[in-house]
DNA sequence: TACTATTTGTACTGCATGTACAATTTCATC
DNA sequence: GATGAAATTGTACATGCAGTACAAATAGTA
């Protein structure tokens, strides 16, 4: 990217965390980054879509940590879970996320909201879709609801500790203590069969944000490549094959089946290709 | 209090919600209450000592259909605490809090930040005693973790539906699912006895939030006040001789207890009351 | 009616976003 | 090193907002 623009992000992003978005002036950039006010307006054309630029700078980096969290280890891995979770609050923490969302959600600039808004759906997504991948399929008509519970629990509790300033607990605790919990609220779902909002809720309500079919086979394409990392040539050649198969348009459902029969931690990622090639 | 403050109020406050505390200047303001400027002034040095007028004004009115609500039921009444729940959101929904909320905390109004933040302390702190009423004692050491767990899951749950535009779920359906999973919760942080915050933060942190001394008499006196409504003769007599003898500098507590023993539905009282004479 | 308090209208300061554009600098290419 | 295109700068300007100041008009009261 061009480093005027770069360095503008940079300067800007500082500002952000440091003083929040609303309490940034425009000329704040401009003294911070050394630019001029014709050059600002070259690459952005309000403060607000320069905030979208370092918002998706943050998100994709997010998503790159997370995924890197998780190579050499099953998606099935309790740890692994707790580890991405820890990553992304930290990044959240980092970047003052949530008082830059809260300001962003009572602003008037539109983009910014639908932004955030999709941001926090795709979140919210991602965290049902893991704890699929965990807690196995028989948990799937509950998901969204134990979502729910994890993410406002977990968040409540940082909320309660950046009000009181109170550094004495670590985001892992805060992590730890909600998966403590998540076994407890599953038993608990399960044996008494409730459901609050129910797993297809994103698919009736936001079929753009459900998890559709080139979204899922990107999914899987991705944890080919984590799988990938570190593995056996035979075990890459099978990977491999899968990449390949699963691009094309009628994928031979049998042979997959086969391939996946023999690949080292099959589990998780046999449940999303069956999911994928069954829809 | 003045006609004209009161119109004000009422045509800002009617502002805020439709468009938000941001998004309303004070010219906004001054059309739709056909004021001039200099009144404006008259009555509020800004914007934002406005809203603090406007937000205390609801929180008396919670505070007061809250408690009307539990009139005639006893404190340990789940069908009360839900009901109370009900209300409150149903007066945060009605005022766009949520959105107001997030809008002042990323302001840059210090005095507002203060108040919200104060404000949201002090409702954590009534669902912890008023859970501590409900299930007992024995959940103590577990009512701070339980109040975040619910209010979390609750908020989250609310503002999923916020986001997504979704009218089909009531926030009745919403409370009473939270309580049917803290039944859960508390048998699964009492069996494993997993404590996260504890349940003195507040009086760590925060003393000024913590039930002082005179906030439990308050307390108390409020909760006799309730019950005074419908009793018959005889217990208001009883009940009003308590209201005098707590205000006491040294109230007998032999005395107390013996007419604590003859009050119906004494149990929530004597608990507050022997946990104040005791402190 | 006369006195007082409230209310109004208007003009002003100061700061913010955003536009327009001519003047200047930078930089690759010849 | 000269040349021309592209990037950058500085400046002036339009607009809208919060908040101040104050003289003039109005309403309420005794």
């Amino acid at each position: 990217m061009n480093s005027r623009k770069r360095q503008v992000m940079v300067a800007a992003h500082a500002l952000f965390v440091e003083k929040g978005y609303a309490a940034t002036s425009i000329q704040d950039i401009l003294d911070a980054s050394h630019i001029s006010k014709g050059t600002f307006y070259n690459y952005f054309s309000s403060k607000s879509e320069l905030l979208i630029n370092i918002l998706e700078d943050i998100k994709t980096e997010t998503k790159k940590q997370r995924l890197s969290v998780l190579s050499g280890r099953q998606a099935s891995d309790l740890i692994g879970f707790s580890d991405q979770l820890v990553i992304t609050m930290e990044v959240n923490k980092r970047n003052n996320l949530f008082i830059l969302f809260q300001g962003v959600f009572a602003s008037e600039e539109e983009e910014l909201k639908q932004l955030v808004k999709r941001h926090y759906l795709e979140e919210l997504k991602w965290i049902q879709s893991r704890i699929i991948e965990l807690y196995g399929k028989k948990v799937k008509p509950y998901s969204l609801d134990l979502s729910l519970i994890f993410l406002g629990s977990v968040q409540q509790m940082i909320h309660l500790f950046m009000v009181t300033k109170s550094e004495s607990i670590e985001l892992k605790e805060i992590i730890a203590y909600g998966l403590r919990r998540m076994d407890g609220t599953i038993a608990d779902v399960q044996s008494s069969e409730d459901i609050l909002v129910g797993e297809w809720f994103f698919d009736k309500c936001f079929p753009e944000i459900a998890l559709s079919k080139e979204h899922k086979r990107k999914n899987i394409l991705e944890r080919i490549n984590v799988m990938q990392q570190g593995a056996s040539p035979k075990q890459k050649e099978l990977l491999g094959f899968l990449q390949n198969e699963i691009k094309v348009t009628k994928p031979r459902a049998a042979v997959i089946e086969a391939v996946l029969g023999v690949i080292d931690g099959r589990e998780d990622l046999a449940d999303l290709v069956i999911d994928y090639l069954h829809e």
